[in-house]
DNA sequence: TCATGTATGTTATATCGTAACAAGTCAAGG
DNA sequence: CCTTGACTTGTTACGATATAACATACATGA
């Protein structure tokens, strides 16, 4: 596993979370130059928020924060910022709860599974080609062809689980 | 495979979908009975809505159907009814699309899949014990207990995938 | 400089979903 | 038969999520 792939555990677990966010922050400008897009303060921005924690965050969660940072205060301001984000795989809608949370492994071609606490609302993605094999075996045999997947799993987080009982 | 597990392939495909549908209802209504759950009127009503067709519905478009039979107006009794059916596993939320399909497995402990055709909005029901599986070994490595998994994939059924090319 | 594409911001509205309460149904026990 | 309690259906009202349409600003290169 190369230096700059996260565990993805780690988002369960108690870790020096400013260092992710910075390795990523990094990573986001040399993605976006490199790709020829922009990614202008608002944006930019956006993605700090994301990656405050390992948290998803409510379109109108993030906007409240923007506003507070002199930014619009309109739903589209959040939202384009965040379609961008998606967009150019630096950040993923998690469906499960309608919010966002930034990618953690941006640039790689991933297949991200995402693990979400129902108890904190953490989210941990995972790198899983062999999954999206499963799927595609199961598409072909149908003659589907499939152009993006989605893999979300509810349960507990390791700390959650141990609080339960 | 036995004679009440579909094949998937058939929401894809022309077929007698009277016969999906009566087949689907017998079983929905059996398997209230036994247990104990009572599949009223608008509940019933609702899943034959939704068995219409292969395609998902959103849960305004149910009440606009079920308002015109007689049924309440008012949004509560369309999500009451499909809260119903999605949790005695008669139905499943398809959280892309933000609607509901109706289980084409109903009874059967299923992980299921779903092929979502961006062009005609079909949706098929595929069950692949393997994909849980795979997930469940990706929670294991984090420490994660997951409790349910969703699964969608968005792409081109073949009859969509013909017309575009 | 000026045309062009892109980004940001606003107003307004569409779409999706739920809380809270009232009234009706139904079966079990007195 | 009549009460009681669980459940079901209906309503009003509201909350939460998302987008359309348009105006303004800003970059970038002819
Ligand atoms: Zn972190
Ligand atoms: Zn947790
Ligand atoms: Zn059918
Ligand atoms: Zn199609």
């Amino acid at each position: 596993m190369p230096a700059d792939q996260p565990n993805p555990a780690v988002a369960f677990a108690k870790h020096d979370h400013s260092d992710c966010a910075h390795r990523i922050l990094d990573r986001a400008e040399k993605l976006s130059e490199a790709r020829g897009v922009r990614l202008t303060p608002v944006r930019r921005r956006t993605l700090e928020i994301l990656l405050e924690s390992h948290r998803a965050m409510g379109a109108y969660e993030v906007l409240e924060r923007l506003a507070q940072d002199g930014f619009g205060h309109q739903p589209p301001v959040a939202y384009r910022a965040l379609d961008f984000l998606v967009e150019h795989g630096l950040a993923h809608r998690i469906r499960r709860l309608n919010a966002f949370a930034a990618c953690m492994a941006p640039g790689q071609t991933h297949n991200p599974v995402f693990f979400i606490c129902r108890a904190c609302q953490s989210v941990a993605e995972s790198s899983t080609p062999e999954l999206r094999d499963r799927i595609d075996a199961a598409a072909d045999a149908i003659g589907f062809e499939v152009e993006r997947a989605n893999v979300e799993a509810l349960g507990l987080c390791p700390a959650c689980a141990d609080r339960e009982e």
